[in-house]
DNA sequence: AATGAATGAGTGTTCATTCAT
DNA sequence: AATGAATGAACACTCATTCAT
């Protein structure tokens, strides 16, 4: 019973490392184009100038090809320099930050990202592996404000690091995705700013004393 | 040929009403359970009671269902009270909108707003409809800002009113979502907490000085 | 997640009996004449005139199909009238009862009564709905040989009559099968006069004296 | 063309029996746990250790391994010795018999003649092959039959020995089988003393005069 | 108006077999 | 001689949609 003849095909040759390389890349093409559940695998394979065959000899179905996909995307993320507060001004950070995320929804894989989100919600086990992602990237916020508030001292205005860290990762991730995919009518360069803006007076900014909020009721 | 017989009913007794409202009842809650590609169309007829005939004499096809469940939600969004700075101070409606929104994800159709969500990446179709809603919240949030500008006059220090709105919204929209759907590990009050106190910040703070931010070049 | 829409259809109007039925009939045909394995879903629609669809509307798989097919062929079965040693003697029962089960292996369903006997080999669900069958069968003989014991008194020299019935039964369908299918070379007439004759010794006969079996060992 | 490079590999060295006999005990296995059509050639080959290349070297197609590794066991078939009316009782060599016949059900090869058995009811070219094992082993119980009528002259009753032993022969089989495979719910001793039983009676004794089977119609 | 039987193109997947290395 | 990557026809099964009743 033992999956001796049906566990996927670990590549030991070199044409084995290639044609699964051209399978990802075709599924990734075409799960942009046209999404997951409009994409099959005869398709897939097509595309990658293989046989239907030696798609499943290298995945056991389409699903475990996506999750493939996904860490082959990750891969590139994760190259990303992660920079530290010692190097430049909170707002240079900032920019930064928002310029890498951008840069990932925008340019390197601008369609697939978007389905990627679209799956996540769809399904359990793509999320789970997102989730990931996103955690270590709400930590390496985290730890990043947890050195600016080393350096700045109480400058930083923020307390709860972890909420915080949360609310600026999601917040970014959010504003790109939408000035990435959807027309705003709003030119990009005004959201960015703003978005920066933001985030900056979070992190520096003490609200100004109650009485001014409540300045309509005196 | 034309659409003579390939039209929608429309219904004008109230049996054919309550027959749509059947069916788009048993869509949205099986569409937020097994997701849209997950259902098929004889079982959403099957749980409204009604005939697969029935459902394609009210409906051309399954996505134009998903249209119409989408406006049915809308409906309900559409209730909500809009109130104006008028009545309450800036940190209060921030609260109170924010509260809106979960309540929307978390409490009146959790899975189907999910849904929604994925498919509107799917879909351009679904995209179109949201985006409308979206821009309209913007728009509200927007006309709110105005507001808040002409009664605190310079208290109020954001300029990009568009942006602005934009940014605050999907802010919103996406730290609701996240802690609505996903185990952020954090406690969900201090992050609606810390959500609230950055968006009051970025509305009615000044950044300090520049030589703050490049302290660290002297 | 109920089998709302995924349970086989119960035709309820004549046309979807009539439906079921030619798949069934269909299906008989082709596993008889190429096996179950070598006979492939679209065929069994296509022959019985119906869509694909059709066909999985009525049957879950090719193997429900096939479970269906043998209690159609029961049906015939149980048709046999099973008469009593009230009517006959014993030797005219068994001709009686030996010819019946020819005629169920020759007559009837030759090829899917061969088809059958190797499927329940290769399958357990296949097996217990036969072995059903068959303990009936042996059933039946056993309640004879009581009856006959009953009648003929000590006329009768088996003792154990649930082993008894055991053996005449199988080796009835045994025999009948390979003159039904095998060539022998040797002529039916004989063999079935020869079975008749076997069986009812050892229903009737009293072994010799031991001496006699072992005569050759003075 | 012919079939220089279509034919099968013959193993001059030992390397290559010894492959061979590993695919063929593999597949021996395989096929006794899952059946022939739910074992696929690179299971069988992975198992055995070797290259589906290799497997095809040695084998034109899967359907020919069966075949070899029939012959296989036929070996083991073919080195029960075979004694002679000469050496014991016939209740004494009916008793072997049926104990030589239940072993190799049981405990040779139980699950593969189990297969087998279903395989030659579903392919041709399999049932060819049996069907000489079979022939082989009527005519034995044939010569055996002869020798008998030879040695014990006439209190052996039976007149057409060609008939006898095919039925002798089959009955073994079946009721071994039978109760090797089935849960007959009766005692296997019971049934084999049965057997034996009705098999000497069938040998040694005469039907007791027709009045007795016809003592119901007076 | 309503029903539900029927359709069939399409999908994911398997596996016996070939052939480049 | 041996390997294992590659092939692709074939299969079981789904489901949006149509249409006879």
């Amino acid at each position: 019973m033992a999956d001796l003849a049906k566990s996927v095909r670990m590549p030991r040759q070199k044409r084995g490392v290639k044609t699964r390389q051209h399978i990802v890349r075709a599924a990734i093409k075409l799960f942009s184009e046209k999404g997951y559940y409009n994409t099959n695998s005869n398709e897939i394979a097509a595309k990658a100038g293989v046989s239907i065959g030696s798609f499943y000899a290298y995945f056991t179905d389409k699903k475990q090809l996506f999750l493939e996909a996904l860490k082959y995307e990750n891969l590139i993320e994760e190259m990303r320099p992660y920079n530290t507060i010692e190097d430049k001004s909170l707002e240079a950070y900032l920019l930064e930050f928002i310029h890498n995320i951008l840069q990932v929804h925008k340019i390197i894989h601008p369609q697939f990202h978007q389905e990627v989100t679209a799956m996540r919600l769809m399904d359990p086990d793509v999320d789970k592996v997102m989730d990931e992602q996103d955690k270590s990237m709400i930590d390496y916020t985290y730890r990043y404000l947890k050195a600016a508030k080393k350096t700045l001292g109480n400058q930083v205005k923020i307390k709860n690091l972890r909420a915080s860290a949360f609310i600026i990762y999601n917040t970014v991730e959010k504003v790109i995705h939408e000035i990435a995919f959807a027309s705003t009518g709003i030119s990009e360069d005004q959201i960015i700013k703003e978005l920066a803006n933001m985030l900056s007076k979070y992190v520096l900014c003490d609200l100004p004393a109650d009485e001014v909020l409540r300045s309509r009721q005196p």
